[in-house]
Parts: structure tokens; C-alpha cells; sequence
DNA sequence: CTGAAAGCGCTAACAC
DNA sequence: GTGTTAGCGCTTTCAG
């Protein structure tokens, strides 16, 4: 068996209480007292049982993440911006994967078992929308990532999207492109990434006067590199010609970015290439590509503050607030002049 | 407050025990009481507190899976793998990133205290070496991933390293490569992923009759795109020619490769490429990478399956074992005829 | 400033 | 088959 407060006030010559209060950093302790019961500490090697006092006190020291897909690199970096952030707070992250399902497998883990092992919840969006954010009226404090539920019931940190489509767009259109695709579209979505995305291109191109044509935009489901390679191989096929690519992430961007050399096309010459996300391949990939930082550890830094308030707060409860970052564009050679 | 054991069997109108009972599929209840214990647990909401359940059986339901770094593709693939593999036998996986400490701090995490909150270890050794391996003696079961340590005192899943890095150099020296690179090597490593790796590409140079030349091997520390990339800067500036590259992972493979064709030379025709790892990014970059699949899923599989059985046995403990997964080639276009 | 007692919600023994 | 009791290790309340 491991070793026990109890171990401890016994080597120390105290009661147990006077040990927790040392532990607890309780103010009041006379320094002898406490020097005497840190050497205990040390000499036994105590570590305290979590589980107890989770148990007893109601609060874990953890807060839980819950994204789509680790194997998502901007995920992945979402992830450690997080747990970075967390750590420095003295909290830990349990990391949670929905997987691509549906709204109820997202939803129960959001209401699962384990979320009671947490003190919060940092919970990326992906199947909800706006119409069943009266789900998230749940007693464990929340805050919500991500672009599909806005005006919620709790706190909501994302980044500026449509400023940074049009950054982006506006970016194309300063090189002189015209026939400019949309990438990632997801039809007739208006709230979630895609939408918000999506009405950033348009108002670009309505400033500068450029017409909107429907052709150009793509409509892609999912934003992995095998989307963006494929939807860029039927795109492609279709004839439709076009010398810019707005992709309304990384992954979909490398993936057309590749389709189009492989047909022999020239990148940035004849079709230049952003992005969205600032993942660490875009460094690297041939061209490097041109993208939009979120600006992610911002955002991790700000939900995981507010969720802290928000545990701080305790039943109280915060009223709403909302977070937007302000996009960088982040200009590399996927769209040199 | 939230509902517990007693709110559910006063609603049943059965004792606590009998819950608890059907809740852990306990064999021998009426099937009548199970219906009406089911139904007021559903009724109610009930939840298990599971901080209680673990304080008092001692068991948590979580393993814990320590890796170096998320941002690393092969990391985040491989914690989703063991996610996978750990749902589907109704355990939970607490990540653990330990980032590129020293040793001292990656023991803190081994030993510290989160380690309370889970029933066993997957452990992917990144500082520890073989030297060290007397400090993993430790109570809480554990596995270990990884090339640092071999026959250390408990089980390790890796994969065949030198056969993975040998099939890799044949196949270059099947296209009729002769100045091969090796990309990654540690300066003095015997065990360790380079250290084998480096091993392996010498076995397939010697049963070739290719002589060794010590200039074409490349010591990188870290092995990220960033470092194949400063290494493939130095290796260019030295003018020494090489015809082939085999890089001890796919992201120093990625950046290296960026790098030869920035400078004009073709993939594969100049210079053929193979990585390790299998990383989703290989089937996209230009050209689409060649690589040794290390067969994480199951490494995967087979590292949690015995820590379960480590669990599952208890102090007894069990013999230490060792699963090395046969490496597989997967041809693409960096290295087509 | 420190101690004693209670109890968080659950499971493991052992009655019945 | 089901109920009773005890206690996991800790923090909280309240005395002193």
C-alpha cells in the first residue's frame, strides 16, 4: 500500500490535518511545523492520492479537451497549445477524441462518465450547431472552440474568420489574380468555419469589384489532404480555369497544392496557394505555403483563462463572452508574385 | 449535488449493494430487480462517480500514455492508435507529453503524480537509456515503446529497426543507388532508433558489397523537418555527391527533400528518398513519399493488450517479453524507377 | 495555530 | 439473491 497522510503526521509528530494544511499551502503554520513536515514528506516520498482528494473536495485539477482527431495536425497543435497553457496554470488535460460521428456519440462524450473526473470542459465543436447550443446549458463549466455555435450559453473563442478569408483573398487579388477558387465550401452552411469562411471570399471580391462566380466555389465535406487532392482532380477535369486557390485550411491546400503540380501546372506562376491554419508542414511543403495564423495559442491561452473563471465562479455562473482573434497572414512561397 | 448509489436504489426500492451490483454486471441477480434497478438508473440521470469507484477498488479504468511531443505526426498517429485500441477493451488514455526535457524530467512525469490516476504506463522512452533502465522497476505496471531500452525489466513493443532501415537501403540499391545517405544518425548510438537504423543500412551496404563511406552519413539530433532540412543545406554546401537518401524518419525525409529540389534536382530521378514512419503526410508531399511502415497499429495493439494482462496480473507481475513488428515497404514516387 | 471527527460515493466482505 | 457494515485517503467543519 502506498504511503498515507496519516504516515506522514506520524514521522512528523502531527495530526493529519496539519499535514493537509501544509500541503494546501494553508498560510498559518508556524515555519518549524512545516519544515518538520516537508522533511517527512521527503523521507517517505508521499505523493497524495488524487482520487481521494477529488473525491472530498470535488475538484480534479484537470480540465478536458475534447477535439475531433488527434491525426489532425491542427488538432494536434491545438492540443499542446492547450496543454502548454494548462500546465503553466498547474492543471491537467485529459484529451478527449470524438472521431468524425454524429451528433449524439459528440454529445455523449461531451456528457459522458469521464467528463466527471474534470472541473471543465474546452470543447472544440464539430456536428452541434447552432440550433442545440441549449445542450451546452450543462453544469460543468464549458467553453466552446471552434465556429459552429455562436451566441451560446457559455464562453466562445475562436478566430476572426471571415477577416481572415478576406486577408486572404484580398492577398490573391493584390498578385492579380481574378479567377480565384474557394476551396472547402460546405453548401449552404453560414455559421461553421466553412460559411464564415466562404462570406469572407465574397465580401473580398465584391471590394475589389471582382463578380462571384459559383463555379469556382468547391464544395469539399471534410478537410483532410485526400479531400482537397481529390476535389482538385475533379476540379481539374472540369475545365473550369482559375489561378488562385483560397483553402479554407492546410491540409485541404497541401493536398490540391500537390494535385496541381502533378498536372504539370506551376506553383505560385500559374495558381497560387493560401491556406488557413499555419501548420507546421507549410513550412516545408514544396512551395512552402501561404496561409492564415489563427493565431492558436492565443486562443488557447484565452479559453483555457476563462475556463478557469468560469470553475472559479463556481454555480454563479459568468455571463457569455466571446473571444475573437485577429488572423495574420503569414506570406511564403506558394503565392511569391 | 449529483445523484449517487442511494437516490437510485431508494427509487428501485433495493439496497445500494444490489445497484452496485448490476451496475458491475454482478451474475447473480433477478432479472426483475436488474430491470427495475436499470430503469431507475435511467430515470435519474446516474452517473458513477468514478473518483469514488477508484479510491475505493483501486483500479481507475485509465492507462496513461507518455510520449515526447504531439506535434510530432508519428506521436499524435500513435496516441490515436492506443486511444483505439484502449476503447475498444473500456479503458480511458491520459496523454502525458513529456517535450524534449532531460532526464531528470522525464522521470518526474513517470513518477509524478497524475501516474496515481492510472492503473499502468505506456511508456515511449525518449532521454532514458539502456543505463536506466533499473529506474522503470517500478510498481505501477508499465510497457515500453521505443528503442532506448531493451531487455529492461518489464515489456517492450517496438519495431524491427535495422530490418526496417535494411529493406529501406536495399531498395535504393535495387534501383541501382549507390551513394546513399543516411539521414539521422546520432554520433556513438548502439541502441536507439538511429543507432539501429544506422546498423541496419551498413548490413545491407556489406551483402551488397557497397563500401561504407562515413561521409555520407549525416548525424541529425532531432528529427524534425526543420533538421532534415538544415542537414540537406550542409550536406549540398559540401559538395559531396550522393545519389539516394534514406532518412531514419519521414519528417527529416519531408524537409531534406524540400530542400534537394529547391536546388534544382529531381525526385526521384537524381536523388531517391525513403523515410520511416508511414506518416499520412508521405502520400502527398511532391513527390509522395516511399517509407517503412512500422506497423503502429499494432504496436498499438499489442502494448496495451499487455499492459492489461500486467494489470491483470497484479503484484505477481509477469516475465518481461518483448513484440518487434516486422517492418513493411511502402513504394511510392520518391524512389520510382 | 493545531487536533478530532465526519463523510465524499463507492466496492468488498460477510451476513442473512 | 440481497442487505449491512466498514473504510479507501483526503478535506472540511468546528473545537480547542
Amino acid at each position: 500500500m502506498s504511503i498515507t497522510l496519516h504516515d506522514v503526521a506520524k514521522l512528523a509528530g502531527v495530526s493529519i490535518k496539519t499535514v493537509s494544511n501544509v500541503i494546501n499551502d494553508y498560510p498559518h503554520i508556524r515555519p518549524a511545523t512545516r519544515t518538520r513536515v516537508l522533511e517527512a514528506i521527503d523521507t517517505l516520498g508521499y505523493r497524495p492520492n488524487l482520487q481521494a482528494r477529488g473525491l472530498r473536495s470535488g475538484r480534479t485539477g484537470a480540465i478536458s479537451l475534447i477535439i475531433p482527431d488527434l491525426r489532425n495536425a491542427y488538432f494536434a497543435e491545438l492540443a499542446d497549445a492547450v496543454m502548454t497553457s494548462a500546465h503553466e496554470r498547474g492543471l491537467y488535460v485529459l484529451i478527449e477524441q470524438m472521431g468524425s460521428g454524429d451528433k449524439a456519440s459528440e454529445l455523449a462524450v461531451l456528457l459522458g462518465p469521464r467528463m466527471q473526473m474534470v472541473d471543465g470542459i474546452l470543447y472544440s465543436v464539430l456536428e452541434l450547431g447552432q440550433e442545440d447550443a441549449h445542450l451546452l446549458d450543462i453544469p460543468t463549466p464549458l467553453v466552446l472552440l471552434g465556429d459552429r455555435i455562436f451566441d451560446g450559453p457559455t464562453d466562445h473563442v475562436t478566430m476572426q474568420n471571415a477577416a481572415g478569408s478576406r486577408i486572404a483573398t484580398e492577398h490573391l487579388l493584390s498578385l492579380g489574380r481574378r479567377n480565384i477558387v474557394a476551396l472547402g465550401a460546405h453548401e449552404n452552411e453560414v455559421i461553421g468555419s466553412a460559411g464564415l469562411r466562404l462570406s469572407g471570399y465574397r465580401e473580398a471580391l465584391d471590394a475589389a469589384g471582382v463578380p462571384f462566380r459559383p463555379e469556382l466555389v468547391v464544395n469539399v465535406g471534410t478537410w483532410h489532404r485526400l479531400d482537397g487532392a481529390q476535389a482538385m482532380r475533379a476540379l481539374l477535369a472540369s475545365g473550369v480555369p482559375f489561378d488562385g486557390v483560397v483553402a479554407f485550411n492546410d491540409a485541404l491546400a497541401l493536398g490540391a497544392m500537390r494535385v496541381v503540380q502533378e498536372a504539370g501546372l506551376s506553383v505560385p506562376r500559374d495558381v497560387a496557394f493560401i491556406g488557413f491554419d499555419d501548420i507546421d508542414e507549410t513550412r516545408y511543403s514544396l512551395p512552402t505555403l501561404t496561409t492564415i495564423d489563427p493565431r492558436q495559442a492565443e486562443i488557447a491561452d484565452v479559453a483555457v483563462g476563462w475556463l478557469l473563471e468560469r470553475i472559479a465562479a463556481g454555480p454563479a455562473g459568468i455571463a457569455p463572452r466571446e473571444h475573437l482573434t485577429t488572423p495574420r497572414l503569414v506570406q511564403r512561397e506558394s503565392t511569391l508574385p
